[in-house]
DNA sequence: AACTAAATGCAACGATGTTGCAATAAAAAA
DNA sequence: TTTTTTATTGCAACATCGTTGCATTTAGTT
C-alpha cells in the first residue's frame, strides 16, 4: 500500500497532471470519506478554496480517470475513486451504486456477474445502474 | 384511443389535477416530441411561460406519475410520459433509459425480461438503469 | 353567477455551471 | 539552486436552475 501522504501526489503523476494542494486534497478528503462524497460535503471541506477551482479540479479528475460521478440525482452529484484499472482515456466501471436510504450513502458495489442487458438491434456501449434501498450495515 | 385535443385534460382530471394551459400543453408537447424531451427544449417550448410556473408543473406531474425524469446527466434532464401503470402514489417503471449518440434521443426501452441485480445482503427498492450506445434507428 | 381551492406570476435568494484573463505556483531545464 | 516554462489558480462576470413566499388570477364546483 502506499504511504498514506503520498499516494494522491502519485496518482496525480501518473495522469501527468501537477500536484498542486487542491488536487491532493479532493483526492484524500474522498479517500478518507470512505464512500461516494456528495458534493456539498465535498464544498465544506473546501470552503477557503476558490469555488471555480474546485469545479475545476473535479473536471480534471474525471476526465483523467482518477474519480467518477458515482450517483447524480437532480439533487446532488456524488463523486467517488475509481479503481486502478480506469485510464486517462476510459473510464472502466462494471460496478452499480447504491443509495441507502436508511444512513444515505453512497458506495460503489462490485458484482459477481456482469449485468446483462438485452436490446436486440441496439448498440450498448456504456451501462450505468444506479439502485436504492437499504445497505448491508443498515438492514 | 383518446381524442388528441381531450387526452391530457383526462389525464389531468384522472389525478385530481386542474387542467390548466400550461400542464396540457406541457403534456402534449412531450407527447408530440415522441421521445423523451430535453429540459431546454421544453424551456423553448415555453418561452412565455414563467420559470417557476414551468417548474412547479414539471414537479407536480411527475408527483402524480404521470411524467418521469427518464435521464439525467449533470448537463440535462430528460422527461417522458408515464405508461398507464403509474398511479399517483407509485411510479412503477421496469424499463430503461437508451441515449443514443448519435440522434441523441433519449427513450424508455422496455426489456422482455426482467433486471436481476444479485446483491447479497442488500434491500433492493428502486433500480435505474441507463445505457449509452447507438439506437436501432441509427445502427 | 358566485364561491373556493388551487395555480400562476413576480420578486428574490441560493446553488451550481462556465468562460476569460491576469497572477501565481509546480515541474522541468539549465 | 536558480531560472524557465507551462499549467493552475483566483477573481470577475454571466447563465441556468432550484426554491420559497405572497398577492393575484383562474379552473372546477355549487
Ligand atoms: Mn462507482
Ligand atoms: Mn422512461
Ligand atoms: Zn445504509
Ligand atoms: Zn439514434
Amino acid at each position: 500500500m502506499n504511504n498514506e501522504l503520498e499516494f494522491p501526489i502519485q496518482m496525480l503523476h501518473s495522469r501527468k497532471l501537477k500536484a498542486t494542494p487542491t488536487r491532493t486534497k479532493l483526492l484524500k478528503e474522498i479517500h478518507a470519506y470512505g464512500s461516494a462524497m456528495p458534493y456539498s460535503l465535498i464544498c465544506r471541506k473546501f470552503k477557503n478554496a476558490d469555488r471555480v477551482t474546485l469545479y475545476r479540479t473535479i473536471e480534471k479528475l474525471v476526465e483523467k480517470g482518477l474519480i467518477h460521478r458515482a450517483f447524480s440525482n437532480n439533487k446532488e452529484t456524488y463523486y467517488a475513486l475509481c479503481n486502478t484499472k480506469c485510464t486517462a482515456t476510459t473510464h472502466y466501471h462494471n460496478h452499480i451504486h447504491f443509495k441507502c436510504t436508511q444512513c444515505k450513502l453512497v458506495t460503489c458495489e462490485h458484482l459477481n456477474e456482469e449485468v446483462e442487458i438485452s436490446l436486440p438491434d441496439f448498440v450498448v456501449d456504456k451501462i450505468s445502474i444506479n439502485v436504492v434501498g437499504i445497505c448491508k450495515s443498515c438492514k
